[in-house]
DNA sequence: CCAATAAAAGACTTAAAACTCTTTTATTTA
DNA sequence: TAAATAAAAGAGTTTTAAGTCTTTTATTGG
């Protein structure tokens, strides 16, 4: 569904919104630890979502990573759509240049709804929403 | 959301299944042109499928790529599977070692929804019944 | 201002996916 | 049975994704 990367990138986005809630900033070596991926491949992406403004940072003592305006509260969706592109929202399912309803591939119709579907549910899925879940132990961010 | 393998799989299968209803058999530079990829490419996926049992073909003058059994009509679910694995099927969607709905991840409850409906509408799509479609230039494999 | 801290940047390696080319094997038909 | 045909097999190459390592820059607190 998404690339390795895109994985990381959630994960990542999802626990840096749990962990700063309260403004704290949190390290890229406890978000690495967090969420069970490389440190420096996590840096990397996080970098790049900083370029993008989906989260902030701070270099030096007492520096990391945390979220600026808790009034933007960014979705699942913009994540994936940073990182991955919109292919996986409005492309073709079967690989077809571009999706078109009036040059439909054999499964638009179809495929089109649960595309939409995921759409939706990522767009609805907003990165704090998950907080109180991992906070208790209800929910996971890793497998260790 | 399949990998460029999986897209032209299933792109050729429907192309073969449309092309080879009364029996003929339908050789791999027609099915290349028909699907717009690569003919080697195409040639290497339709092999694996072959020797798993999903496609039929035959060497030689009048030899090409067929389905011996109507009776068996796979879906592309099943070309999914053979291609791409059940990862998309049963995966975890942030990319945790194994879906747990014990040790659930975030978006687990949603995502399940989404998959299942992925599944269910993939299993049901059977690789005979765009034949119509494609007759009437209703539905297209390419955007040539 | 200096030392420590932590992210940014950039160069790099590795692994996997995507794609190509050449040779071999099977089948048909003249 | 020889020539033509078409897939199978196998050994590549290229490109992209994934991951690592080293150096630089910014920030803080003493
Ligand atoms: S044309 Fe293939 S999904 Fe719309
Ligand atoms: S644990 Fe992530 S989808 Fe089930």
């Amino acid at each position: 569904m998404f690339s390795k990367t895109c994985e990381y990138a959630i994960r990542a986005m999802i626990f840096v919104a749990h962990k700063s809630k309260d403004g704290t900033k949190i390290g890229i070596k406890e978000i690495a630890k967090g969420i069970d991926s490389p440190e420096h491949f996590i840096a990397k992406i996080l970098q790049d979502l900083g370029k993008k403004g989906l989260i902030q940072s701070l270099k030096g003592p007492n520096g990391g990573f945390f979220f600026e305006n808790e009034t933007l509260n960014y979705s699942i969706a913009d994540v994936v759509t940073a990182i991955d592109g919109n292919k996986l929202f409005s492309g073709c399912g079967l690989g077809l240049k571009e999706c078109s309803t009036a040059k439909p591939c054999p499964i638009h119709n179809e495929f089109k709804k649960v595309r939409d579907d995921i759409f939706n549910m990522l767009q609805a899925a907003k990165l704090t929403q998950f907080t109180d879940g991992l906070e208790n132990n209800l929910t996971f961010l890793n497998r260790k």
